[in-house]
DNA sequence: TTAATATTTAGATATTTATCTAAATAACTA
DNA sequence: TAGTTATTTAGATAAATATCTAAATATTAA
């Protein structure tokens, strides 16, 4: 949980997990969307890959991301437990 | 929901709303649970009540502390749209 | 009022983190 | 093969953060 939570506690980071909800992206793609380095979003993406939340695959020159919502099942049960106040 | 995802992007805080999930409780007892010192612990209830996940009130010479599970709401269904992939 | 207890504030410090530029690696194209 | 494009790695730096001790504040009790 402790790398979900981190890789989720950056706005850059989220945006890129919601940019990744609507379709799959390259490395390119995605630092295109945003006004930060390319070393940096690459940066980002390994911080979300550690964590689990999204997944790369080289294509040829590039290397496509995308996301993956089955680790997210641990966070909804967490906040549903802490929902559940005894 | 950035106050909120830096509340819980840290262990010691995590284990406060956890314990705090099974009843409210002062500052003092909190501080007693960890290996923290008391002004430490202060600051992350500090930091919990930024992000409005737990409330204070003064109890004489006490401050009780107690959960607010609303504010998981927002959280929870930021995740459910993700979890539904277009 | 004085002493004791509970909590927070202030200030300092070491670690982590987000960012950058420059360089390295990998793959395609002419 | 040489040049171009895509991405990552390395190394540096400034800002954020978790922690501490010491001091301040507030409340209760003697």
């Amino acid at each position: 949980m402790n790398s979900l939570f981190k890789a989720l506690n950056d706005e850059t980071r989220r945006q890129i997990v919601e940019l990744l909800k609507e379709k799959d992206m390259n490395a390119g793609e995605i630092a295109e969307r945003f006004n930060i380095s390319k070393p940096s979003i690459s940066h980002h993406l390994d911080i979300l890959r550690q964590a689990d939340l999204v997944t790369s695959e080289k294509k040829g020159q590039f290397v496509e991301y995308s996301l993956n919502t089955t680790i997210l099942e641990d966070l909804f049960n967490w906040i549903l437990t802490l929902k559940n106040k005894p």
